[in-house]
DNA sequence: TGAAGGTGATTAATCGTTTAATCCGCCTAG
DNA sequence: CTAGGCGGATTAAACGATTAATCACCTTCA
């Protein structure tokens, strides 16, 4: 009674036949009678065979791991991306090692260092804003905006901008206010110039980068969002869901009612999007459609590499052939139809308390 | 000029030594000359070696990769845990690979199953809540909370609620309204006691779980918190932050002033707890050190079972020195003084209209 | 009848590292 | 003068799987 794992050796002598043989039952590949295929099968199974990783690893020089490289785990939006790639990497079969940066950039390629050094045999990068993958010495897929060089898949950031303004126009929003978080990301940019095209040409908007306004008044400052309420504004779009919540509560804090006199968007569908009062009204990204491709884009660039040899070595970022995915406008109830007004807002707000 | 990969055997023959020598040289553990040693550090640097893992876990039975196990990476509170496990692991030369039971129990033992095949050295499991974990033929830290059996490292949430209760009850809260996800959690449970023990003998609490009111009306319905303030709550508890916030605006867009009218306080200083108006105030937990610990203890016993060999096969959970770890309050403007009462509230939000 | 071809299996090398066992001088103590 | 000890290196055997090369045997056709 041999506690200790099985083997291939182990399955071999049980039924008294050689370990390649063995090895070319269970992986198909060579030549074996089908119904010795079939008891090894069986004799692997009843003792619980499972290929160790490491001879395997050692004899191919593939690790069947992804590295997942994101710039900053803190994110709200890593849960959706990790959980979509997690799963689409597990149906592929790999396993998926993540690495941190930290939210600095020189951590980056670091991180990208550690994961090579631990043999993953693709990477799948969200980059910093503005960075670019150069030294890895193994596929990468990118997921960052279609209208980066060197993207491999992303969700069409600008297409659900356009959705996004084509919804306000349509409630009669003709002065928005835009709020990003920094101009040097082409997500936002993106999801930017959407924006504005949905809105149409009827509309006056002004933007606002959080990242200036911080360098100024300190992270957690306010936005100011009254006064621009006050000077006309009646809608707010943000480009992500955590400013979306952060102009809600400033508004809603200076007892402004949303909708009513203001109408808030953001973008992601993060989690507190659907419980919050009023429900944010959001675009959500089809996060397993973008990382299934992203996966598939890779296991496809292991799989040449590894027939093909070294004839065709294709480092840098790999291209998939559908590299927009659609984005999926959610309606809940922090934007309405324009023109109530700031007094209307004032008298509903005292409505309710009265009620 | 060789552009492959070099291995020990490049750096012997360079030198014109043995791989073994190689070898000890650079672990350090047989009997080298010192400037052997040197000379090899130096031309392994030169070559740009880099050890192979698959090699190295085969003949040493290790990996060097933790497994990381959650209950769900939807989880908000998912980025801290797994960017504080990854630090740490990265410090203690592991990789971390990632495994999502995507909310469902029954895929958790899958989840787990997945990493042991991978052959993971050990992991680090926060359980689902109530699952034992027994089937890891691993090393297994726990991160849940002091008061469950087999855990390994955890914040003090019993503590935690009672700082947090002792705070609202010294800005004069007697009325207090907790709110919780699901009692059948050992994690809220103890925050709640903690919390009642704070508040003291003199207050009168009301406890509401968001599992039950959800299942009576649906997900994200209202949570009634106008009624409960209007009959005298002063302040609102929360056991998250998401459930603050969900707090915070629900009362708000009623047009309720937060802290104003009635206070609201969460539990783990999520990413948005910060930006908010008003900042939430909130318990923050020093995920930092939980994962030290964690991957501490987990790193001991591996090391203890490669020298201990078979003697002493530590399975089930490991256990660690200073399980309970300290949780730090986070005063901030959604808590203040009680007693201003419903009508004072509407006054400050028509005035702060007005203004 | 013998060569060619095919099928089902085995042999043995290999991946890169670790490590127990061994070996070779050389110095020292008995 | 020799046995013993020790520092410093080498040899060789794993670890567990994959796979190219080989082999034995059987069929088939010239």
């Amino acid at each position: 009674m041999d506690r200790s794992k099985p083997k291939l050796s182990r399955i071999a002598e049980t039924l008294g036949v050689s370990v390649a043989t063995v090895s070319n039952a269970l992986s198909g590949k060579g030549r074996v009678s089908p119904e010795l295929v079939e008891r090894i099968r069986a004799t692997a199974a009843e003792l619980g065979y499972v290929p160790s990783v490491a001879g395997r690893a050692l004899r191919t020089g593939r690790s069947g791991v992804l590295g997942l490289v994101l710039p900053d785990i803190a994110n709200p939006l890593f849960p959706q991306i990790a959980q979509a790639i997690e799963h689409a990497a597990a149906s592929a079969g790999y396993g998926v090692l993540i690495a941190d940066s930290r939210g600095e950039t020189a951590m980056q390629t670091e991180a990208i260092g550690r994961l090579i050094e631990r043999g993953v045999d693709g990477m799948v990068v969200v980059p910093r804003r503005g960075t670019r993958i150069v030294e890895a010495s193994c596929p990468v897929a990118v997921i960052d905006s279609p209208s980066t060089p060197g993207n491999t898949v992303a969700a069409d950031h600008w297409e659900g901008g356009r959705q996004m303004g084509g919804h306000l126009r349509e409630l009669g929003h003709r002065n928005v206010l835009l709020i990003g978080h920094s101009p040097a990301s082409n997500v936002q940019n993106d999801r930017i110039g959407g924006l504005k095209s949905g809105l149409g040409r009827g509309a006056v908007t002004e933007t606002l980068w959080i990242e200036k306004l911080e360098a100024a008044g300190g992270a957690g400052c306010p936005l100011g969002l009254v006064e621009k309420v006050r000077s006309g504004v009646t809608a707010v779009a943000t480009l992500s869901d955590l400013i979306a919540l952060r102009a809600l509560t400033e508004l809603q804090g200076a007892g402004i009612a949303v909708p009513q006199a203001v109408s808030v968007s953001g973008f992601d569908d993060l989690i507190w999007s659907s419980v919050v009062t009023p429900g944010l009204t959001t675009m959500r990204m089809d996060m397993e459609t973008v990382a299934e491709i992203a996966v598939a884009a890779l296991v496809d660039t292991i799989e040449a590499e590894r027939r093909g040899g070294e004839e065709q070595k294709i480092l840098g970022p790999v291209s998939a052939a559908v590299p927009k995915v659609p984005m999926e406008l959610v309606i809940r109830h922090s934007t309405g139809v324009a023109g109530m007004g700031l007094s209307q807002a004032r008298n509903r707000t005292e409505g309710e308390l009265a009620s």
